[in-house]
RNA sequence: GGAGGGAUGGCAGAGUGGUUGAAUGCGGUGGUCUUGAAAACCACUGAAGUCCUUUGGGCUUCCGGGGGUUCGAAUCCCUCUCCCUCCGCCA
């Protein structure tokens, strides 16, 4: 089944290289006014997501079946009816208005005062019709924009079917898991030995899911942090980012957090302020409301941020470690690219995020997630999972996934094809790389010795100060 | 937080109620000219929606967002957002 209007049914051609110190034309370098005074994304991009709606009905039942989820679709389907047709009627009034308003200058001109009186009468009653008329319209097409916005992405052909995670496949495993002569520890363990990890002070600040890292435990991170910039920066292609970590509203319905999913997001009581839960959001929303370059494509993006997630959903699962906080850090990489080159730049993606867990020599897995596991925004997705010795347990460390041209319909990122054809939608990717609680659980359960100490990965010693073992 | 000034097409910049989707300049595209190029000249040059007898044509909407006045709004009124200047506060 298609995922979207533009699906590319050929082989997409060889990705080009990303200079690191492009210069930047996009038009909010030029002039970031356009930028900061956003209309609502609807009209542009959420209007073609309709359009093949209406036109492939069966596919879009089908794949909600496949996803294991429900949108109004029936629903969305009968206001586009009556939208259309109000819209015929509302358009030939205006036509009409228009036309007798024009008479009425030139009647005015002529001093023909009476037939000029008379004219405004008519064109009076018309207008109230109109008026009627348009507000029905309105609060149609309101109805359609909120519905339109619970429709999930569509998956890819070859993504397999199943109800649930039990579907998963595992396509590979990398590395040795490491072999002990003692029983390896959890890392709340170790942590707490080595005192990098200080659970207690951590829940007597913010409460439960919070935790304090200290020493080497903080120094590990930021070099972990700090290195994993550098590789994607200098050897990956990717641009850095320092974006906002509070962001509008509208930036969440634009990468598809909102409106579904509200209930894992901070949020400002009384204004509209919302804590990132990933850098995805500020970095996808980067150029939302733009038309970009061909020439631009593809941009490659990478972000350190803090993440701030409710974990409404998952209440007491992982509740022991660091495993799953309210707050975290993530290194992030987003691109940009057309529609064409997408399947192949996810592919790509994947690696980049692989090449770090390659480099600190952690045995890891590939996981594609079957469709009933897709998240609501993605039409493919792989996940990386990392060993981690001492719990026994394969880590998600990385979600690299193809949204199409879902956001960027949903956030109207475009671009103007090379041979001046009209803006198309680019397709955005992102994924982890890597996220950093995990990461950690992963270098200390799998690099622990039996007197309690941690070696250092190598990849990362220059970072660490000259520490090469944490004891 | 207080006071004032702004927001127009890719850019600059006119336009204070009636053929203004928007002058003019720059940029861009195509053409004429030229051995080639430049210059000059000519033409074209935004987005979205919708309908039709759909390689095309019609209509509607859009001059920061929303609302109002009017037969008719880029133009008048209200409101919000953002930018700029000055004052206050501050990492």
């Amino acid at each position: 089944m298609p995922a979207s209007p533009g699906l590319p049914c050929c082989p997409p051609p060889q990705p080009k290289p990303q200079p690191s110190n492009k210069p930047c034309k996009t038009s909010a370098c030029q002039d970031n006014r356009r930028a900061r005074n956003l209309k609502p994304a609807f009209k542009g991009g959420t209007m073609l997501a309709l359009n093949f709606i209406r036109k492939n009905t069966n596919l879009v039942k089908q794949a909600l079946i496949d996803l294991n989820t429900e949108a109004p679709i029936d629903e969305i389907l009968a206001l586009d009816v009556r939208r259309r047709n109000i819209l015929a009627e509302v358009e030939s009034l205006r036509a009409e208005r228009n036309a007798g308003s024009k008479a009425i200058g030139a009647l005015m001109r002529q001093g023909n005062k009476d037939q000029a009186e008379a004219q405004k009468k008519r064109m009076g009653e018309l207008g109230a019709k109109i008026g009627a008329l348009n507000e029905t319209l309105t609060r149609i097409e309101a109805g359609l924009k909120q519905n339109l916005l619970l429709v999930p992405n569509m998956p890819l052909p070859e993504v397999p079917v199943g109800p649930d995670e039990a579907d998963n496949v595992v396509l590979r495993e990398h590395g040795q898991k490491p072999a002990f002569n003692f029983t390896p520890k959890p890392h709340w363990d170790i942590g707490e030995a080595l005192d990098i990890i200080d659970f207690e002070r951590g829940v007597k600040l913010s409460g439960s899911r919070f935790y304090v890292l200290k020493g080497p435990g903080a120094r590990l991170q930021r070099a972990l942090i700090t290195w994993m910039l550098d590789v994607h920066t200098l050897e990956h292609g990717y641009t850095e980012i320092y974006p906002p970590f509070i962001v509008r509203e509208h930036c969440l319905v634009g990468t598809g957090n909102l409106p579904k999913f509200g209930e894992n997001l901070y949020h400002d009581a009384e204004e509209d302020y919302w804590l990132i839960p990933t850098a995805e959001v500020p970095t996808t929303n980067l150029y939302r409301e733009e038309i970009l370059d061909e020439a631009q494509l593809p941009i490659y993006h990478v972000a350190y941020t803090p993440c701030f997630r409710r974990e409404k959903m998952s209440a007491g699962r992982d509740v022991r470690g660091i495993k799953r906080g309210h707050q975290f850090d993530k290194v992030e990489m987003v691109k940009f690219v057309t529609p064409e080159t997408g399947r192949r730049e996810l592919d790509n993606l994947l690696d980049d995020a692989e090449d770090i867990c390659r480099r600190l020599e952690l045995p890891y897995r590939i996981v594609q997630m079957c469709t009933g596991d897709l998240s609501f925004v993605s039409a493919i997705k792989f996940d990386i999972e990392l060993w981690a010795a001492g719990c026994r347990d394969w880590l998600e460390v990385s979600s690299c996934a193809l949204f199409t041209d879902f956001q960027a319909r949903r956030a109207n990122i475009r671009y103007r094809p090379a041979d001046g054809g009209k803006p198309r939608h680019v397709y955005t990717l992102n994924g982890s790389g890597l996220a950093l609680p995990r990461l950690m659980i992963a270098v200390l359960e799998n690099y622990q010795q039996a007197d309690g100490s941690v070696i250092v990965p190598e990849a990362i010693r220059p970072y660490m100060g000259g520490v090469d073992v944490i004891k």
